[in-house]
DNA sequence: CAAAACGTGTATTATGTAGTACATACTACA
DNA sequence: TGTAGTATGTACTACATAATACACGTTTTG
């Protein structure tokens, strides 16, 4: 049985959208996505693997989610992060490795500092 | 025709090896990583796609070469860096693109500060 | 109450990935 | 000169990925 988490999470999300506004059907938001129905609906139910990347992006604004986090609920990670890994693949590398176990709050720290130019 | 990089730089780097150590043959790498012979010479002519990561893995080890290097020739990224960023897909997605276009040296300076643990 | 919209089941398909198996042809060397 | 080792060419395969097409029964609604 292929990723229930993805599955699970848009289903959820397009049926909390879909109280308020009857355009979150499976149909109407498959048919935004171009994919058929019967595929959303077994993705949705984890029938079948999820989808490709550039679906899984269109889904995540359709939903208005984080890209990043369906893909990674997909078990996969965004194109563009995995060439910015393969331009400088040791050192990047290397700096992952090291982070694997930093708690989020200095992760942030660093992110902000990268942000504002403090190198 | 499919990523010629990767084959070329195999290629040259089994070749040098070579030269001091027969056993550094296509035939006995290939025996080595556990792969065909025809297989490993069309991999270095570029005349099919790179191996699998595991394979690339075990090359690298052979070849004395960085795994992380290899498997960006081969325009992948290694499956436990892109597990450390699914954990926290937000924020490695943000840290990496605000990163993207740091000089060398700075994210070495980062390497170093994280792995001295001054966080 | 009919027709439009809805969710789902079954069957099928195109393309890519990651190789194997075996035959052929070249090359060094004893 | 033959044989052992070497590289390469041809043909094929198993499995995964990413879907489509369409039929079916079930609400919803005008």
């Amino acid at each position: 049985m292929p990723a229930t988490q993805f599955g699970c999470y848009i289903r959820e999300r397009r049926e909390k959208l879909k109280e308020k506004d009857n355009s979150f059907s499976v149909r109407q938001v498959a048919g935004r996505i171009d994919v058929e129905p019967s595929f959303l609906s077994k993705v949705e139910r984890g029938e079948v693997a999820p989808p490709s990347e550039a679906k899984i992006v269109l889904l995540a604004k359709e939903l208005g989610e984080d890209p990043d986090l369906l893909l990674a609920l997909a078990g996969k990670v965004s194109s563009d992060l995995q060439a910015v890994i393969r331009k400088r693949p040791e050192l990047f590398g290397r700096l992952l490795r090291e982070m694997r176990e930093m708690p989020d709050h200095a992760i942030l720290r660093l992110v902000r500092e990268v942000r504002d130019g403090l190198w």
